[in-house]
DNA sequence: GTTGACTCTATACCCGGGTACAAGGTTGAT
DNA sequence: ATCAACCTTGTACCCGGGTATAGAGTCAAC
């Protein structure tokens, strides 16, 4: 199939998938005489993996990553495993510190005695000079 | 003072500070006769509020409404409730996110039965169906 | 055999939040 | 008076992950 189709048919952009070749993560694939792209029905499955690790937190890099251990053979479960355990490390990190994020606002809310009365509020007190503030 | 001490003193690069002015985070400051910005004590406090909110989470465009509403004075404490829950929101929903894709990935490393026997893995899994891709 | 939809390459642009020159002018201590 | 360290503007570049455009060539249905 043609580019357009398999875009249609892994729900990306044309765009992307040219995108994805220039940088590794497709393999380049047939060319009629014409020049176009040529695909089989594989690649729809393959875009759709990289979608797929991408919704989970993967960047395209690390996607290039598990696809380029695979593609040379040197992959080992315990290469895989830890691929997968580093981003879920990673995962952690950034909801921790959303976590510490989410505390300081609510904090700052809750601890604001003043309903109406402007200057108390905890953005003011942020403004006027880090006095007592997180 | 000059733009390299007041960098200095809020811990920020030169470059940033006339990047905020240029957004219209921080106002213009006054100039000398040689054009050089000169700043006051209270510019460091000013920038200090910045990194905090936005090391709470805050971009830089929720950071300037906030400016915003406190310059015309047409800030009230509704207003500022209501911009500190829409990015306690904004946070919540990105730590679901962030639990969903940790689950999704978590399950499948405890579901991969194989140690090293690599055909069972999730990735692998993820890769079926397109044998012959890179 | 013409039209309209498709594809090609190359290049530029978008977002946010900066960082890095380059070429010139100023400051201030010696 | 010299000289390093500072400042000015303007421009371009970085990251990641795309999206948009122009100008030219190709495919297929009628």
């Amino acid at each position: 199939m043609r580019i357009g189709k398999l875009a249609a048919q892994a729900e990306v952009n044309v765009q992307t998938i040219r995108l994805y070749e220039r940088i590794g993560l497709l393999k380049k694939p047939g060319r009629r005489k014409s020049g176009y792209r040529e695909y089989t029905d594989d690649a729809v499955t393959f875009i759709r993996f990289i979608r797929q690790a991408k919704s989970l937190g993967f960047t395209l890099n690390e996607i290039k990553s598990l696809i380029d251990m695979r593609e040379k053979g040197s992959h080992t479960m315990a290469d895989m495993r830890a691929i997968a355990q580093a981003r879920l490390r990673a995962i952690d990190e950034k909801i921790q510190q959303l976590q510490a994020m989410r505390e300081a606002i609510q904090h700052g809310l809750n601890h604001c005695g003043c309903p109406e009365q402007f200057p108390a509020c905890v953005f003011v007190q942020l403004f006027e000079g880090n006095e007592s503030n997180p």
